[in-house]
RNA sequence: GGAAGCAUAGCUCAGCUGGUUCAGAGCAUCUGCCUUACAAGCAGAGGGUCCGCGGUUCGAACCCGUGUGCUUCCA
């Protein structure tokens, strides 16, 4: 039964002589699409892509004569799991890298980890308390024992992550800030900053986190509005009469570490207690009344407590007026033994109690809201306390010079430029950074103690010893052994080194590796580290190098949702990203971020993205099976004159579009590129050239059009495939067999010549055409299977031949033919400047309708003419216009004249 | 308190060096379609005081000033 139709088909065609042929093509033919699914299946289609990729090889990169196109990867944290941040971030790197490949540059995109500190030593803490295991109890080596095995563990995941995502990275240049190279390399800098005179060690204020027992850097506190109130306290002033002096205070608790109350010398109201001291409430401390324009006036009672261990500006004043320093808390913010009373309490629990305490005294004049900003860190969220600590600094002036200098230049490009600003603000106002914490998962900072107080710096133990012994040979021979400095580096401190170290920067400076690749070429980050990271790695690499570490700096936005809001894991409200893959595929999902992210502009993250995405590889994936279908029924001896246009217009198009999109991408805007590709497939590709060149119901097909098709398709992907890997490589694949090696993730992008203007402008024409009749079909409640008969009045004529065939099937005319006056009981329409004339029998023809809408638009084109002659009547307008605006202006006028001459003669 | 950025269709955004076939795209909406790849689709349509005010200019969504609102960074 089946045969017999095959059969008939076959005979159907004409070819009587080959019925078997057909017959078996066919049967291939219609196997296929039985076979492909409706709809593309990306779950099989990813892992058997990623995984052919990297046996193949297209991941790694070795040094050769091509030009290089390196990029470092933000090391995301080993604790981390991957979310819209990162895959934001590296679907952008991986289009770059992907594009960069398909351009013929040897490309070489460096995965790897950093060991981020504060993050995980806290999660190994934890992770030891849901053992029973205490900190405390624990050695030093034996915590990083765990450390490491948690490292082991957990640090690979989120690299993992980026697989199902699709990115084409090295996996063999994996790296980790805390390798023995990496670590090497972080001792090294040390020391020779030190030895520089950019590293000491100092007393200093710091910000203190009491939660991860350590100091920050002033980037790692986040600042946010409080309500707080503020306390106003009376002190008694030390004289014979009963006299106070008030002062308002947010953090009353720090009065117990007061050591002066300040005002302003041109204060009146305080001007006689020049040379007085007051009385500490609770402590009953004796203290003097200083003097100082610092003070505010207007602020609180214009009377300032000073506390100078617990506030940087307290802190100066204390400096300036030789005040002593009582430190008052703990490293856990509870009150010391310094402070006297409350020890032990938590600080926040003291700031109630002081409260009440205070006011039983009878002491507490009043209390007020007041909003205030107030220091969080960045990693535990616990409230800073600005604390005198030892620490080691690094200066950074020097260092900033050079770095500011090629940003300015753009020696170093920013994408988008508009972060130039915020560089060059924190560049020119660099401080010192604090560079040590009080952590053991970490590079342990090289510096030896002996038991005089002498200090070692060196690289290592050994040398460290080395030094000691030249210095001090009597004392080295009684007490052998230094004592190391027990603190870790900031974690940014080793990271800074990346584009540089991730080639071995330390040990072999003068390899192939590093001087191949390096300096990279885009950097892809979020504007939040601009100063923890990105402008540390360019005085790094001017420092250490020389060099640049990369040429591109390309800022993304932050991920937010419908709402607005950040995703963050607190809200809760960031999408489990390996479930999101699994439901709507990779590419959907890398779709869905890049479709609306311009560089450094925040995206509204939205679940229809996704669905859009997905429908996307969906209408590709049918294309492919309309396309495939055809196969089997090609015909070399096929006239296909008919369908030359069509071919000849998608062959413009697409040089014309991959030029737009060369030029996005060369300009970072990826979202762009990405919507300019969508566009060109759905709408030019599938929704008007495949209909032009689609043969009838099991009709053949000339297999010149066939195989250009093809050809346009591939290329298709090609420019497609940087942002959806997979169901382009998948596709591409089916399109047709395949040699070992023909890969479209390396296929080379085609040179394309300039394309045919009139081409393209013709392939408009007759869209607009397309579109005109079938609003007119609608408009005149013709169903789509109502037949018409179609007459034009127009100059083109040889046009209308060349298309006629495409817009007969188009606009379902039986018949198109030419005249030169309008046809009586039709419908009329103009387009451009041609007259159709549609017969149509079963019409219910709109008279009343048309014609006002040809009034609507006489009478537009009318007062378009009249702003355009009053500009060519202004002498000043062409006098000052440029010559092309000029002419523009005067072909607008011949057009619309010409238009409003075709809309009268057809309304008579 | 200091600085920067943004404000265009219901939503998300394009819009270059000022030039009315230049107010545009996608999504969403409405209408009609089971049309031989796709209803996760096809065809067609509607929708905007370009934040307010003032200025420069022959001409302003675009340049300048100012007000309002939002966002971010710094202190």
């Amino acid at each position: 039964m089946l045969l017999s139709v095959f059969l008939g088909s076959a005979q159907y065609f004409g070819c009587p002589s080959q019925p078997i042929i057909y017959y078996i093509s066919l049967y291939i033919c219609l196997y296929n699409i039985m076979e492909l699914s409706k709809n593309f299946q990306h779950k099989e289609s990813e892992e058997k892509w990623y995984s052919h990729w990297e046996q193949k090889g297209y991941f790694t990169s070795t040094p050769d004569d091509r030009e290089p196109y390196t990029i470092v990867m933000p090391p995301p944290n080993v604790t981390g799991i991957l979310h819209m941040g990162h895959v934001l971030n590296n679907s952008v790197q991986d289009i770059l890298i992907r594009r960069a490949k398909m351009m013929g540059f040897n490309t070489c995109w460096v995965p790897g980890t950093d060991h981020a500190s504060i993050a995980t030593e806290a999660k190994v803490v934890n992770m030891l308390k849901e053992q029973g295991i205490d900190k405390n109890k624990l050695s030093r080596d034996e915590f990083l024992g765990y450390a490491w095995q948690w490292k082991e563990k957990y640090g690979g995941i989120i690299l993992s992550q980026l697989k199902k995502l699709g990115c084409a990275l090295d996996w063999k240049r994996t790296a980790f800030t805390m390798d023995d190279n990496y670590y090497a390399a972080v001792m090294r800098v040390f020391v020779e900053l030190y030895n520089k005179g950019y590293i000491f060690r100092g007393v200093k204020m710091i910000n203190w986190d009491p939660k991860a027992k350590t100091a920050l850097s002033d980037e790692e506190v986040n600042h946010k509005t409080m309500n707080s109130k503020l306390v106003y306290v009376k002190y008694r002033i030390d004289s014979e009469q009963e006299e106070y002096i008030t002062i308002a205070t947010v953090r009353p608790e720090t009065i117990l570490g007061d050591t002066a109350v300040c005002v302003h010398p041109d204060d009146e109201r305080y001007a006689h207690l020049k040379g007085k001291y007051c009385i500490i409430p609770l402590v009953n401390r004796r203290v003097p009344i200083i003097f100082d324009d610092y003070i505010d006036k207007e602020f609180g009672t214009g009377a300032l407590k000073v506390t100078p261990a617990h506030d940087i500006n307290d802190y100066n004043l204390g400096l300036k007026h030789n005040l002593p320093v009582i430190d008052t808390l703990n490293e856990d913010g509870t009150m010391s033994e310094a402070a006297g009373l409350y020890i032990g309490m938590d600080r926040f629990d003291v700031r109630k109690k002081i409260v009440e305490d205070l006011r039983a005294l009878g002491i507490v004049v009043k209390e007020e809201d007041y909003v205030n900003q107030v220091g969080f860190s960045e990693r535990t969220d616990v409230v800073i306390e600005p604390r005198l600590s030892m620490q080691w600094w690094c200066k950074m002036q020097d260092m900033a010079k050079p770095a500011l200098e090629a940003v300015e230049s753009d020696e170093i490009a920013f994408h988008p430029a508009k972060f130039k600003n915020l560089y060059r603000h924190w560049m020119s106002n660099i401080k010192d950074w604090c560079i040590s914490r009080q952590l053991w998962w970490g590079q342990r900072i090289p510096a030896w103690y002996d038991t005089e107080g002498g200090l070692y710096v060196a690289e290592n133990s050994a040398k460290a010893h080395e030094d000691y012994k030249a210095k001090k040979p009597a004392l080295a021979a009684s007490e052998p052994e230094l004592r190391q400095d027990i603190d870790v580096l900031d974690t940014w401190f080793s990271s800074w080194l990346w584009p540089m170290e991730v080639f071995d920067w330390n040990r072999t400076p003068d390899s192939k590796e590093l001087s191949y690749y390096y300096p990279t070429h885009t950097l892809v980050t979020a504007p939040e580290i601009i100063f923890f990271w990105v402008a540390r790695m360019i005085m790094a690499g001017y420092e250490f190098t020389g060099k640049k570490p990369f040429s591109e700096v390309y800022y993304t936005g932050i991920v937010r949702d419908k709402q607005g809001r950040k995703m963050s894991k607190q809200l809760g409200n960031s999408p489990d990203l390996l479930q999101m893959i699994d439901d709507f595929g990779a590419d959907a999902t890398r779709f869905s971020v890049m479709i609306s992210s311009p560089a450094g502009n925040d995206l509204l993250f939205d679940e229809s993205q996704l669905e859009q995405g997905r429908n996307f590889c969906n209408k590709m994936w049918n294309a492919m099976r309309l396309v495939k279908g055809w196969e089997a029924r090609t015909d070399s001896g096929l006239d296909d004159s008919h369908v030359a246009f069509a071919i000849n217009w998608m062959e413009a198009k697409l040089a014309l579009v991959s030029a737009e999109v060369a030029d996005a991408m060369k300009d970072y805007k990826l979202s762009e590129g990405l919507k300019t590709i969508y566009s060109l497939i759905w709408n030019d590709f599938c929704s008007w050239y495949l209909e032009w060149v689609k043969p009838g119901m099991d009709q053949p097909i000339s297999l010149v059009v066939y195989e250009r098709t093809i050809g346009i398709f591939e290329q298709l992907l090609q420019l497609l495939h940087p942002y959806l890997p997979f169901v382009t490589e998948e596709i591409y694949h089916i399109l047709r067999d395949r040699a070992d090696g023909d890969d479209l993730i390396v296929k080379q992008l085609p040179v394309y010549n300039e394309p045919d203007a009139e081409m393209l402008k013709n392939g408009i024409f007759l869209q607009e055409l397309i579109t005109a009749v079938r609003d007119t079909r609608v408009k005149n409640q013709l169903k789509p299977k109502d037949v018409i008969n179609v007459s034009v009045d127009t100059q083109q004529q040889a046009f209308y031949g060349a298309v006629k065939s495409i817009l007969q099937r188009q606009i379902n005319a039986e018949t198109i033919a030419f005249t030169a006056e309008a046809v009586a009981g039709s419908i009329s329409l103009v387009v451009q400047t041609d007259k159709l004339y549609l017969a149509a029998p079963y019409a219910t023809i709109d008279t009343a309708g048309q014609k006002a809408q040809m009034e609507k638009d006489l009478a537009y084109y009318k007062g378009f003419v009249t702003s355009v002659e009053k500009k060519l009547l202004n002498e000043k307008f062409v006098q000052n216009a440029k010559p092309d605006v000029l002419e523009n202006e005067r072909k607008k006028h011949a057009d619309a004249l010409a238009k409003i001459k075709t809309l009268e003669e057809s309304l008579g």
